[in-house]
DNA sequence: TATATAAACATGTTACATCA
DNA sequence: GTGATGTAACATGTTTATAT
């Protein structure tokens, strides 16, 4: 095993004013287990003036953020090399990775948010789209199945006193199972937006 | 194989620096 | 001076690799 065996490596030799100064404040294993939470820099009361955060310069930064590019993850070695490039703390850059990486995970998650809205808008929209077209169709074929019916009477009245070319009197079930069908197939089509006007008047025969 | 341990990490919080 | 914002540092819980 090649881990560390300190619970908190680098942080004695990086804050040693934590060790030093708050070392009655902060037991990392208090009494009872759990650690407990440190707070508290800075404050007004402190006895001994506590260093206060520093920014990293922008050439710092630009490195840092060069790396990152390449690999957002932060390997032992690479940690050390980066910091003594920098002149910074294994654990400054520890923690700069941590949080540009939290960084990251929020602009990537917003950047998803926002193209899953516009994915969803446009389905909507087409969704939209498609209910009308069907009500659309729904009316023609409407309007197509009166027109049979009435070309339908037409034929049975001019062929009346024959019966012999009419099917439907001939064979009502015939003809009734097929139309059953048919209807049922259009409706199929109609719903499941598998089917276009020149289809449809194909099929109806138009 | 089960368990203990420690490093690395995710996530949330706090405090400080900076700017409008 | 003050509130908003960005970010370094930190707390804490979880995951993972390794030793025993």
């Amino acid at each position: 095993m090649s881990r560390k065996k300190n619970m908190f490596p680098g942080l004695e030799d990086d804050l040693p004013f934590l060790f030093h100064h708050t070392s009655g404040l902060y037991n990392p294993f208090p009494e009872g287990g759990k650690p407990k939470r440190r707070r508290r820099r800075g404050r007004a009361d402190a006895p001994v003036a506590e260093p206060k955060k520093r920014n990293l310069t922008v050439e710092q930064v630009n490195f840092l953020e060069i790396n990152f590019g390449n690999e957002h993850k932060l390997e032992s070695a690479r940690k050390d090399r980066l910091a003594a490039d920098l002149g910074l703390a294994p654990r400054t850059v520890a923690v700069w990775f941590q949080n540009r990486r939290a960084r990251w995970r929020s602009k990537h998650l917003e950047e998803e948010y926002s193209r899953l809205k516009v994915t969803h808008e446009t389905v909507v929209i087409d969704k939209c789209h498609l209910e009308a077209e069907v009500l659309n169709l729904r009316d023609q074929l409407s309007k197509a199945e009166s027109e049979i019916k009435k070309l339908a009477g037409k034929t049975e009245r001019s062929s009346r006193p024959s019966s012999s070319l009419s099917v439907d009197a001939d064979y009502p079930d015939l003809f009734g199972e097929f139309r059953a069908e048919e209807n049922q197939s259009l409706l199929y089509m109609l719903e499941n937006n598998h089917i276009n006007g020149l289809e449809w008047a194909n099929l109806c025969g138009l």
